[in-house]
DNA sequence: CAGTTTGATATCAAGAGGGTATCAATGGAA
DNA sequence: TTCCATTGATACCCTCTTGATATCAAACTG
């Protein structure tokens, strides 16, 4: 059975004519008999009464050309599918995103606006560790993981993705809450809330790095190991932290944010993944993420 | 696009290994190369990443495997349908009956064995009368027709079904009432009580006949449109009645069934279909018709 | 580093598929 | 009724696709 003789079948099913479906067919009459002739013959089955002057559709035709189109328009959806798969407008990327990163609205837009360019494609969210996002990259789990660097890892590539600046975050009664900015070393006598390092890459490097810049070795008070938690043994008075500034909007009553004059620390997320594992979706998906990323560093 | 390429595609997609899949398609491996080197081309898109040693599918690779797998399970499936409709082991059969004819078990019971012989086959009942049914048999609603003779159709076939002695029913406070038997002629004073000739062709005919055939002319007290009404107006003594053998699940306190000593008539039911619109299926469904009638004349 | 495995390439033979010419049957027109 | 036009089938030829054989090139194995 092969599709041109589907092809055959419909067209003359359809016209119930032979000369003209083999016009449509861009084909001579003869030939195209011969391959109706053929097709009944391998199905064992008659689909046409021919009167010598009259074609008409047994039963089992009027079914065969039913099946016949249906089959025909799952193979041009077949084709149409993988084309789009191959030019990346069609797929899915699974993507993998630490905790903090949820917290930001840069993700969620670039999903959004990525998404109206690319309805074909599904796109699955998990919230996962860095070295989780690590492992089920090279399980194939995701294709991509949105992280703090810095990495340890080789084989990845990785695109930068957004860059804000930590803010100090101070319980209200703090004495300096309120400031519009100050310097971080304003803090050097404060205790220090952080995340641990296992959970958000880079969370408790940067501060130490940070506060080392400004001149002083912090002193830990509690690591929380969630961001909201660290807000909360803020406010409780536990002591200060340094978060990304997109933790403001979880700011609340007892907490107060301020920005750091000096020494400015950015913090970073860029995108990851596997190097050599660029399919044209990736490359398009990733694309619209460098494509923000230098869009926001220039404006 | 050709089915040939899908086959050959699954067989290398799924083996991973040109030469192993070039031997379960019977074929050498360099034309099997060639064939998916022209997929590819066809598509435009790269299915298999080969790296001369090892052979991986790429993710539109992925996609279109199972593409080409739901294909080619379709194409068999249609090709499977196609062949039992072709044997009468599967379709659609439109079955139209007069009221009369659902009384009786035997198309209950026909049915039902046919259906367990022929699983793939649907049918669908419609009660109608005989004259509805000849219009429907011409405009293709239906393919056969449950109907009592005699017909004055021509160009329809006959294949006889059941074949039942009528029985006189009586008021309960008949002076018959209860008797086993009696001769037609005992009624010959009673009012009937008649279903009109339009309604279901034989059944006014037939009764006016017995009673001839006894000697006496009958007096139509009554038409009623359905037999339950003809039972109706008998147990409320307006007249007596010749129904069928099988009206008798009917019957209840006020009347009394009492068999026909002389004459016995017999009336009968039988499929119709159109003559020259014999296919395989409906060739299947009357031999099924013919059987039961013909078992049933022996038994 | 030699040998084996494996997919690709080149070339040839066979067969499938399309084209042209023609036939046979049917239905409508004269 | 007869003749002609229409339409699907048949016969025959030619081309191009498809498969087979021989061989190559690269890469993994030991």
């Amino acid at each position: 059975m092969e599709l041109r003789l589907l092809r055959s079948y419909v067209a003359v099913a359809e016209e119930l004519h032979f000369s003209r479906a083999a016009l449509r067919l861009h084909i001579a009459q003869p030939p195209l008999s011969r391959q109706i002739q053929r097709l009944e013959e391998e199905l064992g089955v008659q689909l046409l009464k021919r009167t010598q002057r009259r074609v008409s559709l047994t039963e089992p035709g009027r079914q065969f050309l039913e099946s016949a189109r249906a089959i025909l328009a799952q193979v041009e959806a077949s084709v149409s599918l993988v084309r789009r798969m191959d030019r990346g407008e069609a797929g899915h990327i699974s993507i993998g995103m630490t905790s903090s990163v949820a917290f930001g609205d840069a993700l969620p837009r670039l999903l959004r606006r990525y998404r109206e360019g690319h309805p074909a494609v599904s796109i699955s969210l998990q919230e996962m560790s860095a070295g989780e996002q690590m492992a089920a990259l090279r399980e194939g789990r995701i294709q991509v993981g949105f992280m703090r660097p810095p990495l340890r890892e080789a084989r990845v590539s990785l695109i930068p993705f957004t860059r804000e600046p930590l803010v100090a975050v101070l319980p209200a009664e703090h004495p300096l809450a309120g400031r519009r900015r100050i310097p971080l070393k304003a803090l050097a006598r404060d205790p220090f809330i952080t995340v641990p390092r296992s959970e958000a890459v880079g969370g408790l490097d940067l501060v130490l790095e940070a506060c080392l810049q400004a001149g002083f070795r912090p002193e830990i008070a509690q690591q929380a190991l969630e961001i909201p938690s660290v807000i909360g043994y803020v406010a409780a008075g536990f002591g200060v932290s340094l978060l990304p500034q997109a933790a403001r909007r979880l700011a609340h009553g007892g907490v107060s944010f301020v920005d750091l004059s000096t020494p400015r620390v950015f913090i970073e997320m860029a995108a990851v993944r596997l190097a050599g594992q660029d399919t044209p979706l990736l490359a398009g998906f990733l694309g619209e993420v460098g494509g923000i990323a230098s869009r926001k560093a220039r404006g």
